[in-house]
DNA sequence: TATAAACCTGACTGATATAGTCAAGTATCT
DNA sequence: AGATACTTGACTATATCAGTCAGGTTTATA
C-alpha cells in the first residue's frame, strides 16, 4: 500500500504555493527549485490541477499559478482526485450485482476493505491546504 | 494507493481458515477452491505466515494448515506484516537526520504522511481475525 | 513400505503503472 | 522582439506485482 510520488508532489506543491500566493503568481520554476521536483512534471501534475479548478495560471512574463479557493476550501481529496492518486483498496467493483475474485458472492474481506477506503477518505477529506500551511508556519524556508 | 492482492488474499485465506479451524487442519487446496485463488500464490503466501508464526503447518495426507494464535489475537498488522504489505507514504527515511527529497529539511508534507500512516495502522491493528470471522457468521459458505 | 496428499522452495515471466524525460510548441508581459 | 513561462503529447526505463512452473521433501495411511 503506497502513496505514489505524483500525489504526494501535488501536495507539496500546493502547499509551497499557498505559502507564497498572497502576493503575486508562483512560477514552477521556484516550486521546482524549492521543493527539489523535476519541472517537466510539476507542468503534468499541474495541468491536471488546473483543469481541476484547483489552481488558476498566470501567463506570460512574472506569470506562474495561483490558487483558485481559498487555502481552507481546497481539501486534499480534492487534490488527490485531480491528479489521479486514488485510494483502492479493492478490485471488485464496488456498486455491481457482481461479487469478487469471479465468485456470485461478496468475498468474506469485501466489507472490510470498503471500511478501509472509508477510513483514509475521512482522513483526506478533513484536511486542508490551510492545516498544511500552519504546520508549516514556523519555518523560513 | 492500491492495496496488493497479496495483503488481500492472505487476509481472506486466514478467515476462510480460522472459520474451519475447529475441527482439522485446513488444506490450502479447499482454501484455494473456495476463494478462487491460486494454489501456487497461496503456497508463497502461507509460507511467509509460517514464518512469522501465525500458522502452524500439519504435514502428510490429510495435513493443512492451522492458526497458531487466537483468532482475536492475530491483528491484521501482524498478517500484513508477515507478508510485506507495508504501508509506506513517505520515502524519506523515517528515522534519520536526513530530510527528503534529497534536501537537508523535512519537507513541508513530511508530518502530514506520518499521521497518514498513523492513520491506517491504527485501522489495522485495532481489527483481529476474529472481527472478521464474526462478520461473516451470518453466512453459509 | 509404497504411495499419494500436502507442504515447501526458488526461479521465472508477462503485464502494468509509475516517474520521469524530451521535444516542440503557444501565449503574453515588458 | 524576445524572454519567460505555460501547454501538450509522445516516449521510455524501471520496478513491482501477480502468478506460473518445476522440482523437490515430509508424513499419514493403506
Amino acid at each position: 500500500m503506497k502513496l505514489t510520488s505524483r500525489g504526494r508532489y501535488a501536495v507539496m506543491a500546493l502547499v509551497d504555493l499557498a505559502r507564497f500566493d498572497n502576493i503575486n503568481p508562483v512560477s514552477l520554476r521556484d516550486i521546482s527549485l524549492r521543493q527539489g521536483i523535476s519541472l517537466d512534471y510539476l507542468e503534468q501534475i499541474f495541468s491536471k490541477l488546473r483543469k481541476k479548478e484547483i489552481v488558476q495560471s498566470v501567463r506570460g512574463t512574472q506569470g506562474g499559478y495561483v490558487l483558485n479557493k481559498k487555502a481552507k476550501e481546497i481539501k486534499l481529496t480534492n487534490i488527490f482526485d485531480a491528479v489521479d492518486e486514488k485510494v483502492k483498496t479493492v478490485q471488485c467493483k464496488k456498486d455491481s450485482k457482481k461479487g469478487c475474485n469471479g465468485k456470485p458472492v461478496k468475498c468474506l474481506t469485501h466489507n472490510l476493505w470498503d471500511e478501509l477506503e472509508n477510513h483514509i477518505n475521512n482522513f483526506f477529506s478533513e484536511k486542508s491546504l490551510e492545516d498544511l500551511v500552519k504546520d508549516n508556519s514556523d519555518r523560513r524556508v
